[in-house]
DNA sequence: AATCTGACCAACCGCGGACGC
DNA sequence: CGCGTCCGCGGTTGGTCAGAT
């Protein structure tokens, strides 16, 4: 290997015990920051040297991207964001930098840890692997549904519209049908089968049709043009590209998906996303499946 | 009040690709 | 072509904190 131990890679017969490591304190946060609003960033091991930081070109990069760059948006993933992860995921498995380059003002680091801590946990409780079909299914048809309803809750309440969501009969090829959500409240009630629904900052537009304009206010789209063949997603960006374009992603529903009737007892989506009656229905069709 | 446990997240580590000499 | 260095990515670890016991 070239690089024997990259954290003496500046130069290798160096003072590797003079280098700090640990927690960030608040002196070498603001010499970081001067030194890029100085000098911009790149070439990190020199830019350690010469701002005077006793620490690996890898450390202050790591520390400026994660944490100290000014457009890092801080606090918890909204539902858009977790439903897109989730999404992007299916698509892309771990590539993670490449689904964060979707999330403006998130990490990869930060989507990686979501993913460890909260999604890879429904995995565990369901005990079937992270990465299995059967756990995409899971989330395509319990989770991903719950987060739409999620987001069209917060809309829908930050609007103070119940929103009218017209109920179409038809099916989108290549997009999302979920599985009722039952137990809907009055206000949701309108939520019922075979509905495609999107989240607010999501439009839906097919290849046939021009890019789209963004749409701000909708909260619920359902869309019963039959004759689209091909699906994209819009992601209101503001900062980024103006809008990003995802292929439409195949929500291929399965017989054992189709056959869940899902008794959610809980709206508290984000925290616990699936109640234990939820996994035990899930292993006891996945076992009745084998 | 003390201890335990689990969730969260910042930071580290190893690896591999790119690049220059 | 081989070697050394830099950089970025994905996996992993360990510290902190809040809630449970």
């Amino acid at each position: 290997m070239a690089n024997i131990n990259e954290n003496n890679m500046s130069s290798p017969m160096e003072e590797d015990s003079e280098l700090r490591r640990g927690p960030w304190t608040l002196e070498e946060d603001t010499l970081l920051t001067h030194y890029i609003a100085r000098h911009g960033e790149g070439r990190w091991n020199m830019l350690a040297k010469c701002a005077g930081l006793k620490r690996t070109g890898k450390s202050c990069r790591l520390r400026w991207l994660n944490y100290l760059k000014p457009d890092i948006k801080r606090g918890n993933l909204t539902p858009q964001e977790q439903l897109l992860i989730l999404e992007l995921h299916s698509k892309w498995g771990n590539r993670w930098s490449k689904i964060a380059q979707h999330l403006p003002g998130r990490t990869d680091n930060e989507i990686k840890n979501y993913w460890r801590t909260r999604v890879q946990k429904q995995a565990r409780q369901l005990n079937i692997e992270s990465n299995s079909n059967r756990f995409l299914d899971a989330v395509r048809c319990f989770w991903m549904p719950r987060l739409l309803q999620k987001v069209e809750q917060t809309s829908s309440s930050s609007t103070q519209t119940s929103v009218p969501c017209q109920l179409s009969d038809h099916m989108v090829p290549s997009l999302p049908t979920f599985p009722p959500l039952p137990n809907q409240t009055t206000d949701n009630s309108v939520i019922t089968t075979e509905q495609t629904i999107y989240p607010p900052g999501f439009t839906y537009f097919s290849d046939q049709t021009e890019i789209p304009q963004h749409q701000t206010t909708p909260n619920v789209y359902n869309y019963n043009n039959q004759t689209l063949e091909q699906s994209y997603y819009n992601i209101e960006n503001s900062s980024g590209p103006a809008g990003y374009d995802m292929e439409g992603l195949s929500f291929a529903s399965t017989s054992t998906m189709d056959s869940i009737e899902a008794n959610w007892m809980s709206n508290e989506m984000t925290d616990n996303l699936w109640n234990l009656d939820d996994i035990w229905q899930f292993r006891e069709l996945g076992e009745m499946g084998n």
